[in-house]
Parts: C-alpha cells; sequence; structure tokens
RNA sequence: CGAGGCGUAGCUCAGUUUGGUAGAGUGCUUGGUUUGGGACCAAGAUGCCGCAGGUUCGAGUCCUGUCGCCUCGACCA
C-alpha cells in the first residue's frame, strides 16, 4: 500500500476533514452530482442503485407485516395542513408553496408535502366507516419538499426520497403494537443489510414529531462520533383522528376514534453507509445493498486466454446470484483496483496468467483488505463466504466504534471530560425536567438523541440537576 | 437565516495585489509500448474566467448587484 500516492490524494482523510472527506466520496464514488437547484441533487446511477437496493429490502419487509403500497398527492391544500395544529406549527416553517397555476393565482395556495399524514388522514376520514375496514397499513414511497436552510448529499436536502407508512387501527394498543413492531423492521434491517448497529429508543418530549404522542426513533454513531437518526415511528393516538374527523362505528354500534401511526427512512441511510463504513480510500458498502458485490479485474488482459477466463468467471458468479461486473476497459489492474475501492465494491476477484496456469484466482475484501487465493473450483463457494464474512465483519467493526466512543457520565464535568477523547454517545441518567435538557445541551454540547429501550441504572440522580432521575438518556451531537 | 470562504478547461487549481493576446496539472481523443496497486511516449481537441450592469482605449483582474457551492452557528429526516 506504500505506493499509493495518488490514492489518497484523490479523496481528503477522514481524520483530517470529515466533512469535506465526506462530500469528496459523495462525488469521488459517482453518487450524486449538484444542480442549479440549492439543496435538491442529482442521485446518479451508482447511488441511486444503492437506494433501489434498500428499497427493494424493505419493501419485502412491508409487504411481509401486512402493508400496501399507496401513492398520494404531492399538493396539500394549505387548510388541509393546518388541520392539526401542533403539525402545521412544526412543520410550516419549512414547507414550499405553489401559488400560480399557469399564469392564474390560485385561490388557495397548496404545498408542496412536507410529509403526508393530512393526505392519509383526508383519505381515511372518507374510506374508514367500520371496525370492518380496520386497519389499513398503507405506505408510499415518494419525496418530500422541506426547504432546508443548510444542505449536504443524502443527509439534509430540499427535496428527499423516502418511504413513508401510515396506519390506522381501531385501538391504541394496536397502534402502539404496530409503531414498535416497524421500528424494530428498521432496526434488523440497519443492522443486518446494512451492518450499521443502532440504538433504539423513544424521543423526548421535545424531540418528537409534530403532532405524535410519542416518537421513537433508531439512533446511528457515525465514524467522527457524530449521532445520525436512521429512522423513526410515530404513535398518534386519536389526536389526529379528531382533527380529521375520522371516525367509525365500532361493533357495539358506537362511534369511536381510530389510533394511528407513520414512519419512515430516507435517502439519509446512505449517508449513514457512507459515514459509518467509509475509509481514507472510498466508500465501503455491505454486500446486501451494493450495487456491484464483486467486480473481476483481469490482469495482462491482452494476453491470450485472460479476457476469455475473466468472462467465465463472471458467468459463474452470475449464475451464482451474485451482482458482478467484469471490468475489461484498457485502464490499468492498479487503476481498477482503486475505481472500486473507491466505489465500495465488496470483493475483488484478480484473475491473471499466473492464476491460470495454477487454477486459482486472488478474492480481496474491501473492509478490511484482506487478499486470498482460491482454487478456481471453489469460486462460487469462497466469493459468498467473503460477502457473508464482510457483513459480520463491518457489523463487529461499527459495533466497536460505537461501544468505544460511548461513555457513562454520572456528572456534567465527566461528560466533558469524555467529550475531550472525541465526540461520541453520552449514558447519563435524567429527571425528565425539559430545562435540565436545555442545559446539558447549553453546558456540553450534546443533545438527547433518544431515551434507549435497554435502560441502565447508572446512578439515580439527574446527571444535570442532582434530582431524582427517571429514565437514561443517550445524548449526543447530531447531523 | 447569521458569520466566513470559494466560483477560471470535465476535475484540481494558478493568474486578481500592480487592468494589456487565456495558463498548468490531471482527465478526454488518436496511435504505439505497457499491464499482480491509480503505467509511459508522441500528437491533438477542449473556455461567455458563475451571471448582469458599471468604470476604462482596453476587465479574469477594479466597482455595484445577483446566483451558486463549501464550512461554522441557529433550525431540521
Amino acid at each position: 500500500m506504500a505506493k499509493d500516492k495518488k490514492l489518497v490524494s484523490e479523496i481528503t482523510s477522514m481524520d483530517e476533514d470529515f466533512a469535506r472527506w465526506y462530500t469528496d466520496i459523495c462525488k469521488k464514488a459517482e453518487l450524486v452530482e449538484y444542480t442549479s437547484v440549492k439543496g435538491c441533487m442529482v442521485i446518479r446511477p451508482y447511488g441511486y442503485a444503492i437506494w433501489e437496493n434498500m428499497q427493494r429490502i424493505l419493501d419485502k419487509m412491508f409487504k411481509d407485516t401486512g402493508h400496501e403500497n399507496v401513492c398520494m398527492p404531492m399538493f396539500i391544500p394549505e387548510s388541509l395542513l393546518q388541520k392539526e395544529k401542533d403539525h402545521v406549527e412544526g412543520f410550516a416553517p419549512e414547507v414550499a408553496w405553489v401559488t400560480h397555476g399557469g399564469n392564474e393565482k390560485l385561490e388557495e395556495r397548496l404545498c408542496v408535502r412536507p410529509t403526508s399524514e393530512t393526505l392519509f388522514c383526508e383519505h381515511y376520514a372518507n374510506i374508514v366507516h367500520s371496525y370492518r375496514d380496520l386497519p389499513k397499513l398503507y405506505n408510499q414511497w415518494v419525496s418530500v419538499v422541506r426547504w432546508e436552510k443548510t444542505t449536504r448529499p443524502f443527509l439534509r436536502s430540499r427535496e428527499f426520497l423516502w418511504q413513508e407508512g401510515h396506519t390506522i387501527h381501531a385501538t391504541a394498543e394496536e397502534a402502539v403494537e404496530e409503531t414498535e413492531r416497524m421500528l424494530n423492521v428498521y432496526a434488523e434491517f440497519c443492522e443486518k443489510s446494512l451492518a450499521m448497529p443502532v440504538i433504539k429508543g423513544k424521543k423526548t418530549e421535545s424531540d418528537k414529531f409534530a403532532g405524535a404522542v410519542s416518537t421513537y426513533a433508531i439512533e446511528a454513531l457515525m465514524h467522527d462520533g457524530k449521532a445520525l437518526q436512521a429512522g423513526t415511528s410515530h404513535y398518534f393516538g386519536d389526536g389526529f383522528a379528531k382533527a380529521f374527523g375520522i371516525e367509525y362505528t365500532d361493533k357495539e354500534n358506537k362511534r369511536v376514534l381510530p389510533h394511528q401511526t407513520s414512519w419512515g427512512v430516507t435517502t439519509r441511510l446512505i449517508g449513514a453507509v457512507i459515514m459509518t463504513h467509509g475509509d481514507d480510500n472510498g466508500l465501503v458498502l455491505p454486500p446486501a445493498v451494493a450495487p456491484i458485490q464483486a467486480v473481476v479485474i483481469p490482469i495482462a488482459q491482452h494476453k491470450e486466454g485472460v479476457l476469455e477466463k475473466a468472462a467465465a468467471l463472471k458467468e459463474r458468479l452470475a449464475a451464482a446470484g451474485i451482482r458482478v461486473k467484469l471490468d475489461d476497459s484498457d485502464n490499468s489492474p492498479g487503476w481498477k483496483f482503486a475505481e472500486y475501492e473507491m466505489k465500495g465494491v465488496p470483493i475483488r476477484v484478480e484473475i491473471g496468467p499466473k492464476d491460470i496456469e495454477q487454477e486459482q484466482c486472488v478474492i480481496a475484501s474491501r473492509w478490511n483488505g484482506e487478499k486470498v487465493v482460491v482454487p478456481l473450483e471453489d469460486l462460487e463457494s469462497a466469493v459468498a463466504e467473503k460477502l457473508e464474512a464482510a457483513t459480520a465483519g463491518m457489523f463487529a467493526k461499527a459495533l466497536q466504534n460505537q461501544v468505544s466512543r460511548t461513555y457513562s457520565c454520572t456528572t456534567l464535568d465527566e461528560i466533558t471530560e469524555s467529550l475531550e477523547k472525541g465526540d461520541g454517545f453520552i449514558k447519563a441518567m435524567w429527571c425528565g425536567d425539559e430545562a435540565c435538557e436545555d442545559e446539558v445541551k447549553e453546558k456540553t454540547g450534546v443533545g438527547s438523541r433518544c431515551i434507549p429501550f435497554e435502560q441502565e441504572q447508572l446512578s439515580d440522580k439527574c446527571v444535570c440537576c442532582g434530582k431524582p432521575a427517571k429514565c437514561m438518556v443517550c445524548w449526543g451531537k447530531a447531523y
């Protein structure tokens, strides 16, 4: 690796400037391109393919848990948006408005959906009449618009792709269960498919979704020690139903209010993958979502038989169900090595004259740089095994980073001291008072991320005021 | 939205102080030699100097405005 002068100069080192490293990867791995519209990016084929893989896996998980896909309008009349007070207050500052149709001013302006609770509620009011109509378990894959002031590729943009699940249930118990079920689906997806450990928990009152009774979230820790909210699941109680006049007749012939939920993940997950697994050579993709899982690189491809052999290996891997690419371009092998490392391709298969002679090939793993020689007859099983090992290894590595950057603290001074070692998660007790939450943020710089489901009794006093503690909170600096 | 930085070839940037023919590296095209960690030689193509006004005989350079990108804050998936 000593001779890779150029390799490193392509992207900023992550230790030197993590933010620039991040944007370098987004551009150099050909995930995004900027546009003339501020805060709106082109997701290029390689980046979009990652999203498509995420969609495919998640969509199956949604279907397997009984959900159906629908598609709502992208516009919301102002009057509809305003029906739920907390909701409109939360979103009004960041919605984009359509005021004209052609040359004519609209009677009522329309907002471009920042989220679709209001549209789903209007729809549910139309179609839910009896307990027999419940539950409705809907989801949609669309984009939404929020007029963000500061933008970054995948992490914060004015338009972003997401899925939003919206469900409506006869009872509160059912709705709460749904909220938890979907949070678990997200956590399982992040850990198994993205090899990214997450902390499941409940948001504090000040941090919950506009209009929700309670908000649950999964929080992940990035390589630089900052926290990223990777997915949310909200329980609405009957608040939206009341505001939108959704009622149904129950078995006793009484008019009652149903209970609702919503949950979503976005293209931000791509940002999470970049910042969880990436290194100074570029992106490192978990096999489950990698557009190319293995790349075959012929060595001395002008020599007789090499290209044919490389093509044969590609065909074998494709037949084994592996997303594989053969790069037979004129670029040098070294160039190709660096290129696919930049793009985070999990496995590289090298095949050259020496290998052909000895009926073997070289398999290199992106996540740990390991290179092994395997007999050609074992190709499929060896690649499959390395892909599986990559997922497990990447998860363990990310978990190790999270654990080593998680500090348990009982005083504000301890928090400050811990953060001097580097950003990370802080576990500390809290009395439940918002004033303390604010004070911790002001004095130490970390905000409440969530109240983890897995509680620990670190002390019986609030880290801030010293009064009796209600729960342990996970704190951190957020993206 | 506040503070700062930056817009010149596809990309990274020099040239702006002191106004005077538009530059380099890399990439791209063609040909040849190479090929186990971003190869080498030769020849070539590529610019509304972000955009709009102004000053000037003359503006990439000075002035005014504007748009965009990045960083840090506040706000947020």
